[in-house]
DNA sequence: CAGTGGTCTAGACCACTTT
DNA sequence: AAGTGGTCTAGACCACTGA
């Protein structure tokens, strides 16, 4: 793996997010700016640089004239929409100790939509993983990956399926998976993915469309993930655009 | 209203984007941050504070050594879910005429949950007003938005419901809102929304069920949204926490 | 009026990509 | 080697808050 030294701003914010859920700060009172600076003995950009990060991510607030606050609200987010990667890690956050269950890897030709999203030829032939993500034997997160045979450089491998999707497209396809862009959709489950959850057929659930892409903005791997509701709640912070 | 001239930062983003939706660049390579701040007479600085906030709204893509790029696919999102503000706004952005129908007013008192959320007593009267957001008769959003009536200075006003809530929040109680922290549900919809929606009970929908702080970091309304998801569809960009 | 965050500048040096 | 974005600094001035 890159082994890449965590940038100044990297550590104020591991430093300061530290210390704010430790409850370091009385009232929820974060010292000024200029204050940490010299502390840190770094600019007081870099400082300005880790509390809009933190601001984005809900755990902090700025007030002009008077000061940079905790927000209790935003830390009680577990699950925040935009920065979830891998699911593993999601459930980890919400105090679980997951596995995971490859239930089926097969070789599918790609659909219509498959294909365009993918930027192949509708039939080509994809490889689709199916998994299963559980707490203690509770099945929580179902999903789907689609990956073009064409990008895999080995034949298919049987413990494939197994690696985190990240790590199959970095292994087997040379690819590293950059972002997604995810629709969330309501869904009635199905027989098959309903059974897997252990939930009644037509259950409403949440479900994620997605298409990864890698750094070269290549689309790279199709996903769609259904989740257990009761078990599992996505938060996030909306704000006014451009504020 | 207040008079804020808009920073450099800010006109350079909209600079840019207005150029970048033009198609103005070639092959979508965006000229180098040393050029474009000789060109606009900015600092280096401003040109990237601006490039970072277009690189995280998914429209622009930056790559080290190698120069910054339009995000084609980023650019075709047309409601990023963190940045919903106005349901009027999100659907005029999906080409829709909306109008707005005011359903209901009426006080009631707060169960549990609700007092919880909004930081009042359980039993507490609360201002429930529900509307309807349509695209040519045709519904699209159903909303509920409670607020404590100890927070409205002026007596219930009958025309206080038509207002969009964040206006009725500044007029009629002196808070200006600020953030929302909101769970994502799939719901099977009630007979009564259901009805509103032009649906049939029992159809998965996707449900917001959230509460909006002011900028003193105070609860100040709860609110309950459910959307045709044939009609609106919220799309996201998710990226590895910290990248 | 003192102290805080908000904006902006000019410039240095580094890491990476491309030629 | 040249050109690009990535990180960081030091300092100026502004806008706002609160005593």
């Amino acid at each position: 793996m890159i082994t890449r030294k965590p940038s100044l701003t990297d550590q104020v914010m591991a430093y300061l997010k530290e210390r704010i859920v430790g409850g370091d700060f009385e009232e929820g009172r974060i010292p000024p700016e200029m204050e940490l600076a010299m502390d840190l003995g770094v600019s007081r950009t870099t400082i300005r640089d880790a509390f809009s990060r933190l601001e984005h991510e809900g755990i902090i607030i700025r007030r002009q004239g008077s000061g940079t606050f905790v927000n209790e609200h935003g830390l009680q987010i577990k699950s925040r929409l935009e920065d979830i990667w891998s699911y593993d890690e999601v459930l980890r956050d919400h105090g679980y100790t997951p596995s995971v269950q490859v239930l089926d890897t097969r070789t599918e030709p790609a659909g219509e939509k498959l294909a365009a999203d993918l930027g192949i030829e509708p039939g080509e032939p994809v490889l689709v993983m199916e998994k299963l993500f559980l707490e203690n034997d509770q099945p929580v997160i179902h999903t789907y990956n689609r990956v073009a045979e064409r990008l895999m450089g080995h034949p298919d491998d049987a413990a494939a399926g197994s690696l985190p999707i990240y790590e199959f497209l970095e292994r087997h396809c040379g690819r590293h998976l950059s972002y997604y862009v995810s629709e969330i959709l309501p869904v009635a489950l199905g027989a098959h993915v309903a059974a897997m959850l252990h939930l009644e057929a037509g259950t409403p659930a949440l479900s994620f469309d997605e298409v990864g892409y890698d750094e070269d903005n290549q689309p790279v791997v199709g996903a769609t993930s259904v989740f257990r509701d009761d078990l599992l709640r996505f938060r996030l912070i909306r704000r006014k655009a451009g504020a």
